[in-house]
RNA sequence: CGGGAUGUAGCGCAGCCUGGCUAGCGCACCAGACUGGGGGUCUGGGGGUCGCGGGUUCGAAUCCCGCCAUCCCGACCA
């Protein structure tokens, strides 16, 4: 706006049409990321892999309690082995980058870079499964892959990615199933508990099905210009890839069998999805469960602060430290307390402590929320356990907001012209009866550029005995709908 | 990959149309002083292969060709 402004943050502004400016914005200003010189790949920088350290630990905690370990597979693929599963090549060829030289040879098989390793762990698996003792097979690893996108933006989309894949090998269809549907309970619980970020979690239509899966289920979250993101997934691969890759094993009633497998991932994308679900016109919103810092002391220098103030703020640091609060003592002399105010808020942490020689005087502190930018007092007996509420109380309003934004951006819609109207003008989410035809969800998209994010576990089904759909009329073909399904423009 | 736009200091831009002094401005940065409870003030400084490669010309940030990167809109995708 004017000449000042360029260091400032007061132009971001995500109600304004320009979200994707603003995303951008927020990413480089806050040093979450920068571009690198390949194209397509971004640089993580410190602030940000804090957060996807958290992100990290938060889930491998959960892999952990439900069974899963964690091991390391190779990077390259050779292209002989990505060629057995016909759906799953033909899935990801557009997306895949080979290397064909070692050194200065050219290699005798060019190698793929992973795109994903359900190739190179079902080879593995292969060998490790003979008998049905050996299962289940509960295995996740912590990767980059590579796939070679035409349109990146940090986060979101970047040509190589961080990310997790769970691979699982099982007995029978029934425990496939169950594991698929218990990791994306999982997804859901994580994303709702640590990101503050409401989710959809349902299951994809045939067409938005990952490349050689049974059965793919997400978990969609409504960014804050009201499109969808895809935050996870989690695939049921029935014999698919067991078949493929000859994952057998010999059963309890002595038949040789193949085993039901599974993959799920979640990726770096889910930073991306914080940012655009809590963000606002100043800036970042970390929910406090994967804030780098969660509190921000802002000591005021006046006078001889460095004898007053700032021993007092440090004894408040360590005391936080202590009870596992992650504090940033900002004792830099360069910078103003207004400016280092809105240097944090744009970084998102959650809540500001202030203190100066007035409140010390006073025995207390000055404490800000982020999130509502309240101004309170609080007094310095019982700060530690005082400051542990109020971030839980952000948490947990953070959900709230981003709950009662996503009910608010949510509508019911069972005529086609109306649900036009409401892609066309209002973004979010639009809720209508479904036919389950392929074509008809096709024809939808090209005429309305949403898709069919997913159709929820708990969404209203309508079939007879016979498996035929009984439902209200699809809200393109006007034929019986077979579910109730959630559409959007999505990332 | 199609359509459009942009690329000049860390960031944001002017200069280009109509080629010519030492390439300029704001913010940021460095030094010092005064300041300090919502992005302070003053003084003095440093920083540029003008995205890259060719070409035209006595001379190119400026004109021409090619390439690369980024952004927006489509098609494709976590």
């Amino acid at each position: 706006m004017t000449e000042k402004k360029d260091a400032l943050v007061t132009e971001i502004t995500p109600q304004t049409e320009d979200f994707s400016q603003w995303y951008l914005d927020v990413v480089r200003r806050a040093e979450l990321a920068d571009y690198s010189p390949v194209k397509g790949c971004m640089v993580i920088r410190p602030y940000g892999y804090a957060i996807w350290e958290l992100i990290q630990q938060a889930l491998d905690r959960r892999f952990k309690a439900t069974g899963h370990v964690n091991a390391y597979f190779p990077l390259f693929i050779p292209q002989s082995l990505l060629l057995r599963e016909k759906e799953h090549v033909e899935g990801f060829a557009p997306q895949v980058a080979w290397v064909t030289k070692g050194g200065d040879e050219q290699l005798a098989e060019p190698l793929a870079i992973r795109p994903t390793s359900e190739v190179v762990i079902g080879t593995m698996y292969a060998k490790w499964i003979q008998s049905w003792r050996d299962l289940p097979v509960l295995i996740n690893q912590w990767a980059n892959v590579v796939r070679w996108e035409k349109v990146t933006r940090p986060f979101l989309r970047t040509t190589e990615f961080l990310w997790q894949e769970g691979h699982t090998a099982h007995e029978t269809a029934e425990e496939a199933q169950e594991e698929t549907l218990k990791i994306l309970e999982l997804y859901r619980e994580f994303a709702e508990t640590e990101l503050a970020m409401p989710v959809v979690s349902g299951e994809k239509s045939e067409s938005e099905k990952f490349a050689g899966a049974s059965r793919t289920y997400s978990i969609e979250a409504l960014m804050g210009d009201g499109r969808a993101m895809q935050a996870g997934t989690s695939h049921n691969l029935g014999q698919n890839f067991a078949k493929a890759f000859e994952i057998q094993f010999q059963g309890r009633d002595k038949s040789l069998q193949h085993a039901w497998t599974t993959s799920w991932g979640v990726s770096t994308r889910l930073i991306g999805g914080v940012i655009m679900t809590h963000g606002d016109d100043s800036g970042l919103i970390l929910p406090p469960r994967v804030a780098p810092y969660q509190v921000v002391i802002v000591p005021i220098q006046r006078g001889n602060w460095q004898e007053t103030v700032l021993p007092r703020a440090q004894s408040i640091r360590d005391e936080l430290v202590k009870s596992g609060v992650r504090v940033f003592l900002d004792d830099r002399d360069a910078y103003t307390p207004g400016w280092k105010f809105a240097e944090w808020e744009m970084r998102g942490v959650p809540l500001r402590l202030e203190i100066g020689p007035k409140d010390i005087e006073k025995g207390q502190v000055v404490l800000v929320r982020r999130d509502t930018r309240e101004k309170a007092v609080a007094p310095m007996a019982g700060l530690t356990a005082h400051v542990g509420v109020q971030l839980e109380t952000i948490q947990r309003a953070l959900l709230d907001r981003a709950l009662k934004f996503r009910e608010e951006h949510t509508i019911r819609e069972s005529s086609y012209e109306g649900f036009k109207q409401v892609m066309d003008g209002r973004p979010g989410f639009v809720v209508s009866p479904w036919c389950g035809d392929t074509a008809c969800e096709a024809q939808i998209k090209a005429e309305t550029q949403a898709t069919l994010r997913n159709i929820p576990l708990d969404a209203a089904r309508w079939s007879d005995a016979e498996g035929r759909a009984t439902g209200p009329p699809c809200l393109k073909c006007g034929r019986p709908a077979v579910a109730e399904a959630w559409f959007a423009k999505a990332y």
